[in-house]
DNA sequence: TATTGTTATACTCTATAACTATA
DNA sequence: TATAGTTATAGAGTATAACAATA
C-alpha cells in the first residue's frame, strides 16, 4: 500500500483536474470555443501557422479529428485554411484577426485566473509549489515514456 | 499581469491536467471502461447503490445522460438496475460482482500509480506539496461558488 | 511508394424537450 | 403538481479505413 499522505496528494491532483476542466469549459463557452478547439489556436499562436498534419501531432488526435475542429474554427472565422507554399498537398491553418484577438483574450483570462487563484500567496510558497509541480509533471511524462516503450 | 511563479504553477498544473486525462484514458480502456463511466462506479462503490438522479447530481451531469451511462455500464454486466423498495418511479443502480471487482483493480491501479508518481519523494516534501496542492483545491472551489452566485 | 487531407462510417458523451409512470 | 427516468432529437468529439491528389 501506499502511504496515505501521497495518496491524498493524487486525490487532490485528480479532484484538480475535474475542477479545473469543468472551469475552463464554461469559461471557454462563454468566450465561444471549446475545450478541443481552443487548443489548436494555442498552437498556432505560439509557433506560427501549421499544417493539419503538425497540428494533429501536437495535440495527440486522429488526422481525421483535426479536419473537423478547423472546420469548426473556419466556420466561426477563427482560422484560416492557407496554400502551403512547397507542398501542394497540405494546408497552412492561420489565425484571422479575431482568432488572434481571442487568443490574446484567453491569455488575459487566465493571467486573471492565475491571479486569483495563488495572488494570496507568499512568493516562497509558491516557488515551492510550483517545483513540485514541475517535479510531478517530469515524473508523470517519464512514466508515460516508460509505457510507450 | 500575475508574476511569472504563479503563471507557471498554473501552466503545470494545466499540463497535468492534460497528461493525467490521457493516462487515465488509456489505463481505464485497457480494464474496460471509460472516464465517463468509470465514476458512476466510484460514487455507487463509496456510497452504495444509488438512483440515477441521485448519480446525475453527484457527477454534474443530465439525467438523459446518466441513463446513457448505465446502459452501457449494464451491457457490460458491472451494474444492474434494481427497483427502488419506496419509490417505483426510481430505480438503484447496483454493483455486480464483476463491478465490484472492477471498481477494487481500478483502486490496485491507483496505489500503484500512486506509487510510482510519488514513491521517492521524502515524506516531508510530499506533505507540503499536498498541502499546496489542498490549498489550491479550496480556492478554486471558493471561486466556482462565488461565480455561481 | 509514402504522405496530406478528405469522405465514409460508427461510437461515446453531452444536452434540451416532450412524455409516461408514479409520488 | 412535482419528480424519476425514458424516448426523440441534435451536436461535438473521437477513431479507423478507403480514397484522391501530390510528393
Amino acid at each position: 500500500m501506499s502511504d496515505s499522505a501521497s495518496i491524498a496528494a493524487l486525490d487532490r491532483l485528480l479532484q484538480l483536474t475535474v475542477l479545473l476542466g469543468r472551469d475552463m469549459d464554461e469559461s471557454l463557452a462563454r468566450d465561444g470555443i471549446s475545450r478541443s478547439r481552443a487548443p489548436v489556436l494555442w498552437v498556432i499562436a505560439a509557433a506560427g501557422p501549421r499544417t493539419q498534419r503538425e497540428l494533429a501531432d501536437s495535440l495527440h488526435v486522429s488526422p481525421r479529428n483535426i479536419t473537423g475542429l478547423v472546420d469548426g474554427l473556419v466556420a466561426d472565422g477563427f482560422v484560416t485554411r492557407e496554400p502551403h507554399p512547397n507542398d501542394r498537398r497540405a494546408t497552412l491553418v492561420t489565425l484571422t484577426g479575431a482568432g488572434e484577438a481571442l487568443v490574446a483574450k484567453l491569455a488575459a483570462e487566465q493571467d486573471e485566473f492565475t491571479r486569483q487563484l495563488f495572488g494570496d500567496w507568499k512568493p516562497a510558497e509558491l516557488a515551492a509549489f510550483s517545483r513540485g509541480l514541475d517535479r510531478t509533471v517530469n515524473r508523470l511524462q517519464q512514466l508515460i515514456e516508460a509505457a510507450a516503450t
